[in-house]
DNA sequence: ACAATTGCGTACCGTACGGTACGGTTCGGC
DNA sequence: GCCGAACCGTACCGTACGGTACGCAATTGT
């Protein structure tokens, strides 16, 4: 395989050519709508029109197929950056319920719960299933790092640049993080796993999410921020 | 709640006599070291030395038969009821200490961690893989009625306590309960279900009992139940 | 125009698993 | 002491999947 010139219009995400990216969405579509029993290296192959030998030159092995589509699917995930100063209270507010709506549509997307089942499904004990060959990190870690690391740290620097206005309080902006994380999510992301339907929760999110910036800025809020 | 072992001579669960109960053992132990895969007809026969004949008898099929095994665990987690009456504001905040440390600990049990994964595995879409024969509810729906409402249930039923004798304050049940759950658990769970070491997390527990239980007191206690 | 690379389609192999069938054995009832 | 039921151990069957090999078309470089 030869790597071809990066100038090519987009994507070349991670060394990988808009053929193969095409590959792997169709992957990603099998897995969505058949879990992971249905990502089956003839499957993808026919679904994508490409051999099955192809695949295994690209990708090594099934193990392969499926990192790199967590790592594709994670690659498409755009952090907004926020401009720290001229952070007002409102503004703030706005800047949580918005980051707490984006979480919420995130993990309530069907890529999204398509990738943790498959990566949970993977998992046992604290390890994964290791192939015979060095397999990289588990899919878990993968996943975590890719997905939850990114968020993590557009909420944190969101949180900190709260602190430096003089809004938030706290001591520990990971414990911070965590808390909001908490009241954002409860357990829909867990119940939609378990095949909760997205759509019902989904008319929920707004409430929800307003509710959770509320309950946070009441816990983390200085002074008038703090009130309800 | 609390986890009961009853391998004194009764149990009897749900029609299952002792030497099915067994097996069902055997297949958890399967289950929480080898993951699902690891839990084959043959391999389940041979652990707990019957036949594949018998399984199929008795479960009728290898869902039937992770059906089971999730009935079975489910039907070891016991609620302790709370006695409403004599509700001091020092005897909530233990209650709502004690329940979040076995919120935590039941979540971070090596076999639950396993059945949930499996059930997750299961899980595609909104749905489960569904088998030919009618094959009642979904892994995930089972799993959730059986663990998740009965630990649910004991909460709303201690938040009820507290605001009948004024110590708490809030609209809906639910939703008070969904806030508690947030702030105990946060996504301390969706990581052990990819793989994060339980052990390095339940380090934590004991303070991350005790700050959940004091922000929920400071979102919806009552006077001054409310101070940290 | 020719050679080489790339990749598609397909056929093939070994294995592992779900499910079934069968012979032999234990155990309780009569 | 006999019978039938339950059950164990094992062998067996069909299938599906991961992975490899091969033949042939298309594209590319020279």
């Amino acid at each position: 395989m030869q790597i071809v010139d990066e100038s090519g219009a987009k994507a070349e995400r991670a060394g990988l050519n808009e053929r193969q990216n095409a590959v792997l969405e169709s992957a990603l579509k099998l897995l969505v709508d058949g879990g992971e029993k249905a990502v089956t290296t003839a499957g993808v192959a026919r679904a994508a029109n490409c051999s099955k030998e192809s695949l295994y030159k690209w990708f090594g092995d099934r193990d392969g197929l499926l990192s790199a589509m967590i790592s594709y699917q994670a690659g498409k995930v755009r952090t907004v950056e926020v401009r720290s100063e001229t952070l007002t209270a409102d503004g703030l507010r706005k800047h949580l319920a918005a980051f707490a709506l984006d979480l919420l549509d995130v993990l309530s997307g069907e890529v999204s719960l398509a990738l943790n089942r498959l990566a949970i499904g993977q998992t046992v004990g604290r390890t994964a299933v290791r192939d015979a060959r060095g397999a990289g990190p588990t899919l878990g870690r993968l996943l975590e790092e890719r997905g939850r690391r990114q968020i993590g740290r557009r909420a944190t620097t969101l949180l900190e640049a709260g602190r430096k206005a003089g809004l938030l309080s706290f001591d520990d902006a990971d414990e911070a993080y965590g808390t909001l994380y908490g009241l954002i999510v409860t357990d829909a992301h867990l119940r939609m796993l378990l095949g909760f339907d997205p759509a019902a929760l989904k008319k929920e999110f707004a409430g929800r999410a307003e509710r959770a910036v509320a309950s946070f800025l009441t816990l983390y809020g200085v002074g008038a921020m703090a009130a309800a």
